[in-house]
DNA sequence: GGGTTTCGAAACTTTGACGTATCGAAAACG
DNA sequence: CGTTTTCGATACGTCAAAGTTTCGAAACCC
């Protein structure tokens, strides 16, 4: 952050500092976390040792194991992608295959699980987690689903809560349990087919 | 077990097992589960002293932490009520209050973090917990959306997996998001609420 | 080449939980 | 009362990981 930007202003003399070794503890970090449950479990040394780094360059960059997930964490920060449909219901395809497939990705996922699971034991990781990564979309989400009312492409009293929380949770969850039960494959047109059961309900019409 | 429900049957002599201690043991094992994330931070000597215990006496009865774990979960087992409404959606509003109300409790959570999160590190445990806790609840929710679709109160091309995703992903989503926004309430009905907007689906009739 | 700083590797101390052993007290029996 | 077994408490050695320190090599500047 220091060193890479600035092309002529004061460089402090010596060796500088090595950009390959703070990236690849960065991902190790990543890779990690998403095959891990909780922080606690993340170990230093083995950071160090996936990323072919001495213990050392991390103690001096990073005091504390929670400020290396704080940095670690702030490169996934994936917004959505532009939601220009013509209906609302395209673009919640497209929100809700992201969210397909960031569900089968462990990186992606241990945002949540941080978010959500340690939220009391680490609240301003939890608070920082949010705001850039669940607040955002949340936004994005929420306008989204005004849209569709103004256009009354959806109903009038709708619940955005409710509507939100159908739309992350059942994606979530249904990949949840395809992914543990033995004959686990999913359907191509997955997103596609959970939007219109969202949208037209399970009743009959 | 073998001290309680006997009156006279071979009493081996000696100090009896202590219920109390037996009881408090796996209550505070539940406790220390819900308010961890996985298996391995949950500690034999933290669970001795919230049970106000020696160590001694958890070794003795149980060899290995997994086998206490089970003997603990092994408790939560808690069916759904008995689904007898006059209409489908009566019994859905039903099972969800019932999600609903484990989803605030850290205990019964527990259940399905560790059946999720510890899959492949315990995966003895996490089938265990799957075919006791889980299973049932799936064929019993399966049959009621089957019910459904035999009446026509549910579309007849209902994608049963999709369905049980919505249900129990959106209530589950949804508790998440609320407990973690600063003004966390719930509204009463939120079961009945969530019911119908999945029924009725987000869409304008 | 000299000065400065970081690099990776290794040794070190500390910490916390594990699992075992020991001890006196307590609770049942005869 | 004596025996037997469990109780709770405590102490012990082991072990994994944390976090610190040291060291020689490497990378930059002048």
């Amino acid at each position: 952050m220091t060193t890479t930007d600035e092309t002529q202003a004061a460089r402090p003399a010596g060796r500088p500092r090595s950009v390959r070794a703070e990236k690849a503890i960065i991902e190790a970090t990543l890779d990690l976390i998403g095959e891990s449950t909780s922080l606690s479990e993340l170990s230093i040394e083995a950071i160090a040792n996936r990323a072919g780094v001495g213990k050392t360059t991390i103690y001096r960059w990073w005091s504390a194991k929670e400020d290396l997930v704080v940095d670690a964490l702030a490169t996934l920060k994936a917004p959505l992608p532009p939601l220009a449909g013509r209906f609302v219901r395209e673009d919640l395809i497209t929100c809700v295959e992201v969210f397909r497939r960031e569900a089968c990705d462990g990186r992606a996922r241990c945002v949540l699980n941080i978010a959500m699971n340690e939220a009391e034991r680490h609240p301003r990781l939890a608070d920082r987690v949010r705001q850039a990564a669940i607040e955002p979309r949340r936004a994005v989400l929420t306008a989204l689903l005004e849209r569709g009312v103004a256009t009354g492409e959806l109903r009038a009293d709708l619940d955005v809560s409710v509507a939100i929380a159908a739309l992350i949770g059942t994606v979530v969850w249904y990949m949840r349990c395809i992914e543990q039960s033995p004959d686990g494959d999913v359907p191509e047109d997955i997103a596609e087919r959970i939007v219109d059961h969202i949208l037209a309900g399970l009743a009959s019409r």
